[in-house]
DNA sequence: GACCTCT
DNA sequence: AGAGGTCAACGCGCG
DNA sequence: CGCGCG
C-alpha cells in the first residue's frame, strides 16, 4: 500500500481536482452532531446554486477549525498550500497612507467550494467582483437587531423594500442564519463604493428618520440604545458579507438563505433567520425554488435612483 | 487546519 | 509517528 | 491617531 488511509480520512475527485479531505467524522456542530462530512457534502449538493452568486468575488474565510463554539479567525491571504488551482487574485489596498497588495481567492468551481468546506471555515464574499473591482454590483442593507428579537427586523426589511421601490429598485432578501436579515440589490456597477455607500446611508437614514425608536443607523453600540442597526458599511471596498448559502457557526448549522419577500411579509410563514439549515434548505429549495433567480438579469443604478428618490421628496 | 521542527 | 508551536484581516467613522 | 465595530 502507498501512503496511509487513515480512517478519517478521504481523497476524492471533483471535476478532475483531486483533493484530501480530513477529519471526516469530527464533529463541528454539536446538538444534532454534525460532522465535517456532512458540512462537505452539503456544500457539494448546494454548489449548482450558490456558485452563480459567488463566482469571481475575492473571499475572506472564517474560519473555525475547533468547530461552532470554538474560537474562529479570518484569513484574506492565499495560503502557500492551497491547491494550484484555487483562483488567485493580486488586490492593491490603499491602507490610509500606505499602500500594500494582496494574493486573496476567488471560488470559481465545486472543486474550490469542497476544499474551502474541508477548511471549516465560512466564506465571506466582496461586493464586487474581480473584472470590475471598485464598481460593487451588489449593494446590501445589513439589518442586526440588539437581541434575538426577530419582529423589528421583518418590519425594518419591510420599510426598506417600500422605500427601495419608491426609487425604482426591487430588492431581494435573505436571512443571515444568525441573527437578522440582508436586503440585497444587484447594481449595474457604474457607481464606486463611496458614491454606493452614501446612498444606501441615506436610505437607511430615512428609516431611522421615521421610526427613531425602532432603527438606528450608529454603529456604536451604546447610541443604539436597543434599536435594531441599519448596517450599511458592508458597501466598501474590501469589506465582505457572509455568502448566499454559507453555513454559520452556530447550533444546528444554520445557513444564509434567499427568501421570498412572501415569506418575510407573512408572519404565519414563521420565518427567523436561522430557519434555514444544512438539513433543510436544499428540500426548500425543491420545493418553492431558487428566491433569487431573477437577480442576475436586472441591475439597478445607484445614479437614477437616487435621483427619483430627489424628485419624490421634493413633490 | 496545515505546516514545520524536534524527539 | 506524534507532540508542540506557529500562523491565519481590514475599512470606516468618531472623538 | 487609536479605537470600536462588523
Ligand atoms: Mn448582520
Ligand atoms: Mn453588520
Amino acid at each position: 500500500m502507498n501512503g496511509q488511509r487513515r480512517a478519517n480520512t478521504r481523497r476524492v475527485r471533483v471535476g478532475g481536482r483531486e483533493i484530501e479531505l480530513t477529519n471526516l467524522e469530527k464533529v463541528l456542530f454539536q446538538e444534532p452532531g454534525i460532522t465535517k462530512g456532512e458540512l462537505i457534502g452539503y456544500y457539494g449538493r448546494i454548489a449548482p446554486v450558490m456558485l452563480p452568486l459567488i463566482k469571481g468575488r475575492p473571499l475572506t474565510l472564517h474560519r473555525f477549525p475547533g468547530g461552532a463554539g470554538e474560537a474562529g479567525f479570518y484569513q484574506k491571504k492565499a495560503a502557500g498550500y492551497f491547491p494550484e488551482w484555487v483562483n488567485r487574485v493580486s488586490i492593491d489596498l490603499r491602507m490610509g497612507r500606505a499602500e500594500k497588495r494582496m494574493v486573496q481567492i476567488t471560488c470559481e468551481n465545486k472543486a474550490t467550494l469542497i476544499y474551502l468546506a474541508n477548511l471549516a471555515c465560512i466564506p465571506h464574499v466582496w461586493l464586487s467582483r474581480t473584472d470590475r473591482i471598485n464598481y460593487p454590483d451588489r449593494m446590501i442593507f445589513d439589518l442586526d437587531p440588539p437581541d434575538s428579537g426577530f419582529e423589528a427586523v421583518r418590519y425594518g426589511a419591510l420599510i426598506m423594500r417600500e422605500i427601495l421601490m419608491e426609487a425604482g429598485i426591487e430588492p431581494f432578501v435573505m436571512t443571515t442564519g444568525s441573527r437578522g436579515l440582508h436586503v440585497v440589490v444587484p447594481l449595474d456597477r457604474e457607481t464606486d463604493f463611496g458614491e454606493t455607500r452614501e446612498f444606501a446611508a441615506a436610505i437607511a437614514g430615512m428609516i431611522a428618520g421615521l421610526a427613531p425608536d425602532y432603527f438606528t443607523v450608529e454603529i456604536a453600540k451604546q447610541k443604539r440604545a436597543g434599536r435594531l442597526f441599519i448596517d450599511t458599511y458592508r458597501n466598501s471596498f474590501a469589506q465582505t458579507a457572509v455568502a448566499p448559502y454559507a453555513v454559520r457557526a452556530l447550533a444546528g448549522a444554520p445557513v444564509a438563505a434567499p427568501v421570498g419577500w412572501d415569506e418575510v411579509k407573512d408572519k404565519r410563514q414563521k420565518l427567523t433567520p436561522r430557519k434555514y439549515t444544512i438539513r433543510n434548505i436544499l428540500e426548500r429549495l425543491r420545493q418553492r425554488g431558487d428566491p433569487w433567480e431573477e437577480m442576475d438579469r436586472k441591475s439597478f443604478s445607484v445614479r437614477s435612483a437616487a435621483a427619483r428618490l430627489r424628485s419624490f421628496s421634493r413633490t
